[in-house]
DNA sequence: TCACCATAGCTTATTCTATC
DNA sequence: GATAGAATAAGCTATGGTGA
């Protein structure tokens, strides 16, 4: 009986509690005595990680719609009256529309069933020699590796029982997507609620956006929401501008968002045509993260939004007092100092959306923070209807 | 011709690692 | 501890085979 490491993270102890419902004194013996396990502990770490994680889902549905295949066939209640060595196998269409159907499972391809699972799996444990997905290329039938599904371990008394883990499997991986789901909906709600909101109620729905830009939001709805607040806001404002005196021309002001918020760590995240601002979202006054950020644009200046009830004279002093600490030298503070161009606190970004609210563009902050949302979670209206119809 | 399946190459984002 | 670059993972697209 060999025994494999197991590698503790958040999500550990949500299969070791599954594991004790199911084999109470012995959860521990079947973790350590089970690859399988194992490489599920190690394909579950980013379960806890928040809405930020990288989704991962393919190699563990192909796991599970197999597992699932061989529970409903009857091999484990004994159902199905013959051994699991001499079943037909399952059909790859049906297995694939399976995994298709489970939440965030949309898009999936073919690879976890066909390779990247059992590739993965010889990977984590070479020497078991033995990939959980057995295949028949011809007749594209498909089985589990059964032996990676009984676990045999010693039990007090000398005694060795086998114990099969394919309830278990499927446990794990509902109750690590169920995880995952439970990041995203409480900002998907807020999306849906903001959807409904705009037309039907403008008053709840300048509330609802005013709440949507109080300190304690998550950071991502805070940045989409006041980049929906400001671009509707300088939108309503012009500069003019042209090659000569004489061909001046006037223009709107249009904010961009340069990439997704996740995918933009660290980088400007709005830039304003034509006048050329760069916009940068922040929730610290921390001034190390001020003046790295100045750093990377060679002090280029900067609006800083805040997501801070001080006032932008509150912040300002704070950050030189940070930055004399830091810097000594006053002239050096001084050229940072210059490099903050302006800063929004929360107040301007309220005031800014009740500008924009009184002169009936409220609809407009809405859609805008629908779109981003989405975009923000790769989100088509195809994959809403399907989550919520799980 | 079409549906279905397999495979490979490519893109993008995340995580790891070496270096300072 | 910050950073850049490498390594890795997941998903998309293209393509080709097969059998009805």
């Amino acid at each position: 009986m060999s025994k494999f490491e197991i590698t503790n993270h958040s999500f550990t102890a949500s299969i070791n509690q599954i594991l004790e419902k199911h084999f109470g004194e012995y959860a521990n013996d079947v973790f350590e005595a089970s690859p399988l396990l194992g490489y599920l502990n190690n394909k579950t770490k980013s379960a806890n990680r928040g809405s930020k994680a990288r989704g991962a889902f393919a190699n563990h549905y192909a796991l599970y719609v197999v597992i699932e295949d061989y529970l409903e066939k009857g091999f484990l209640d004994g159902k199905a009256n013959i051994p699991y060595s001499k079943y037909e196998g399952a059909r790859f269409s049906d297995l694939f529309r399976r995994q298709r159907e489970l939440p965030f499972g949309a898009k999936l391809q073919n690879h976890g069933l066909n390779a990247r699972l059992n590739d993965e799996f010889k990977k984590f444990y070479p020497t078991v020699g033995k990939p959980p997905i057995v295949r028949d290329v011809e007749s594209q039938r498909y089985w589990f590796q059964e032996d990676l599904l009984l676990v045999q371990i010693r039990q007090k008394n000398g005694k060795d029982v086998t114990y099969n883990i394919a309830e278990v499997v499927i446990e794990i991986i509902d109750v690590y997507v169920a995880t995952k789901r439970a990041a995203f909906e409480g900002f998907l709600e807020a999306c849906r609620k903001i959807a409904e909101l705009g037309k039907e109620n403008p008053e709840h729905a300048t509330e609802f956006v005013i709440q949507q830009l109080m300190p304690n939001v998550d950071a991502r709805v805070f940045e989409i929401v006041s980049y929906a607040v400001l671009k509707a806001r300088y939108g309503q404002q012009t500069v003019w501008i042209g090659d000569a005196k004489e061909s001046v021309s006037e223009e709107a002001l249009i904010l961009y968002k340069t990439g997704r918020t996740n995918a933009n760590d660290g980088g400007i995240d709005f830039v304003m045509k034509p006048l050329g601002r760069f916009f940068q979202v922040t929730e610290t006054i921390d001034v190390s993260k001020y003046f790295l950020d100045i750093d990377k644009v060679q002090r280029f200046p900067i609006t800083f939004v805040v997501k801070s009830d001080e006032t932008a004279q509150q912040i300002r002093s704070a950050i030189r007092v940070q930055a004399i600490a830091k810097y000594k030298i006053e002239a050096v503070v001084e050229t940072y100092m210059k490099a903050i161009e302006e800063i929004i606190n929360v107040k301007d970004l309220i005031e800014a959306f009740s500008e924009v609210v009184k002169s009936g563009n409220l609809q407009e902050v809405m859609d805008e923070i629908v779109i981003q949302s989405k975009v923000e979670f790769n989100y088509s209206d195809e994959e809403e209807s399907e989550v919520e119809n799980v």
